[in-house]
DNA sequence: CGTGCCGGGCT
DNA sequence: AGCCCGGCACG
């Protein structure tokens, strides 16, 4: 699991100078590709890292740990690509010039040997494991400032082990928000070069989180009470995916309580959480619906955006073309066995107008069967969605539309602000044009008031349409409807 | 009038 | 909190 963290938090994709091959001691910028231990010295044990930098001009070259240097600006402050949606300030090296500009953020007083660094400690740890090296704390400074800065991270604060947490959590929103991949991987794609493309950085992210309304009060600080929406658990966070790298071990290790947050509305469910996450392709006409994010990933990748190279060149691109849903198997096996199954709706054109479930991201393995769950359940992905929505009754969903100009780079300069509380994900500048991907997405305004649709107080909810419980069952099945029927209470079962 | 479910009471 | 139910409102 540590090890799983330090890969997770490196170096890779740090930006640095390093001397030209040329030799002309010129240093030349580069992105930190890979890094790896070399035992050179035996007697003493010591030993040191090797960076693998990806060069201005395409080259790779490995480079010890006392050649390079961090890179004092960012090369680019613009055409951050895709990165701009990136909000993985964790691996995010890439800096938008304000954060570097020494604003004196919180933690850059910190000392720097201080490696509880509230966010960096693995970063240093991956950085710098045991020696101490100039360049390599100021690298490290530098990340921290990044982190910093773009975080508003309490300083002194719980025990470690919850800060470790709360990091893991953060990421985790990071994470998902980014949907890209890159920040799993090092970018093997190196063709854009020297301008713009070091997507790896992938954090230029604050720069557009200026108008970006992060609720950063996920589950411990659910400031709105009067939000019946679910409460931002651990697991919402990992909807959009992690598939594969990085994220694994921190998926596990929430897991188990996020369960448990997952439901915390305020109606009781009884049942187990026994979910199923299904991938969904987001693209106008398709709603194809497979079990594994590689699977959906190869799906768009290849049928919609034409590509055929493996996942090694994608550039995250699929990310946005697909959401996760979840499937509550359970609600399923019911509908399907129960005397009347509850028929899903309509289902209005392609409306994820939920995010994308909430469900470990977890990496579903590789290229899983993709006929596999297009049975019963998932070919019809209206259900799927359908039972998305039954888990959040009160949270009277309302399809939006997302301004979206024609751009086919989904987050090129993007700015959008999320709030975990209601839906609200909203757009500013070019999204993903097939349709919205984000999940739940609705105008600006909605957003920033984030009080929650609900029907106030006088007003009765007016009364669901559907089947409830009573009438699937009937009176004389009393025991199989739902709690809050027989509570008289609304139903949760068959929810509108 | 059947039904959904709010509000509130009881345990 | 879990359970139950009177009674209102909606269709």
């Amino acid at each position: 699991m540590h090890s799983r963290r330090l890969a997770k938090r490196s170096i890779l994709g740090s930006r640095v100078c390093a001397p030209s091959v040329a030799g002309d001691g010129a240093l030349l910028p580069g992105v930190v590709q890979a890094v790896k231990q070399e035992n050179n010295d035996a007697s003493t044990g010591l030993r040191r890292n090797v960076y693998t930098v990806l060069m201005q001009d395409g080259s790779l070259i490995e480079y010890s740990e006392d050649e390079i240097v961090v890179c004092p600006t960012p090369m680019t402050t613009k055409g951050p690509l895709k990165s701009s949606l990136k909000q993985t300030s964790c691996n995010g090296l890439t800096l938008p010039m304000e954060t570097q500009k020494g604003e004196t953020n919180t933690l850059a007083s910190e000392p720097v040997e201080d490696p509880r660094g509230p966010d960096c400690k693995r970063t240093s740890r991956a950085l710098d494991p045991e020696k101490d090296n100039t360049r390599s704390v100021s690298l490290l400074e530098q990340k921290r400032k990044v982190v910093s800065s773009s975080i508003d991270v309490p300083q002194a604060r719980k025990s470690e082990e919850e800060v470790d947490m709360d990091k893991v959590t953060a990421a985790m929103v990071l994470t998902s928000l980014s949907t890209s991949p890159l920040v799993r991987s090092p970018p093997v794609k190196v063709s854009e070069g020297s301008n713009g493309s070091w997507k790896d950085g992938g954090c230029t992210s604050s720069s557009h989180s200026s108008s970006g309304y992060w609720s950063w009060s996920a589950p411990s600080d659910q400031s709105n009470p009067s939000t019946p929406s679910p409460p931002l658990s651990a697991d919402s966070f990992k909807p959009f995916r992690a598939p594969n790298g990085p994220g694994q071990a921190d998926d596990v290790i929430d897991e188990p309580d996020g369960s448990s947050l997952l439901f915390d509305e305020p109606i009781p469910r009884k049942r187990k959480n026994s979910m199923k996450v299904m991938f969904k392709c987001l693209w106008k006409n398709c709603g194809k619906v497979l079990s594994s994010a590689a699977g959906i990933q190869k799906h768009i990748r290849t049928v919609h955006l034409g590509r055929n190279c493996d996942s090694e060149c994608s550039d995250g691109e699929e990310d946005f073309y697909y959401t996760e849903i979840k499937l509550n198997t359970d609600s399923v096996a019911e509908g399907l066995n129960g005397p009347t199954p509850p028929a899903p709706p309509p289902a209005p054109a392609p409306a994820p107008s939920h995010p994308p479930a909430s469900e470990p991201g977890r990496p579903n393995g590789g290229v899983k069967s993709e006929n596999k769950l297009t049975t019963p359940l998932s070919r019809s992905a209206p259900s799927a969605l359908y039972l998305v929505h039954t888990d959040h009754a009160y949270q009277a969903t309302v399809p939006v539309t997302i301004p979206s100009s024609t751009s086919f780079t989904p987050s090129r300069s993007a700015s959008f602000s999320v709030s975990w509380q209601s839906p609200p994900v909203t757009f500013t500048g070019s999204t993903a044009s097939p349709i919205r991907s984000f999940g739940e997405q609705r105008p600006p305004v909605s957003a920033v008031l984030s009080s929650p649709p609900r029907v106030t107080g006088s007003l009765r909810k007016s009364r669901g349409e559907g089947k409830k419980c009573r009438k699937v069952y009937g009176m004389e099945n009393r025991d199989m409807w739902c709690t809050a029927c027989r509570w008289k209470k609304a139903c949760q079962r068959f929810v509108d």
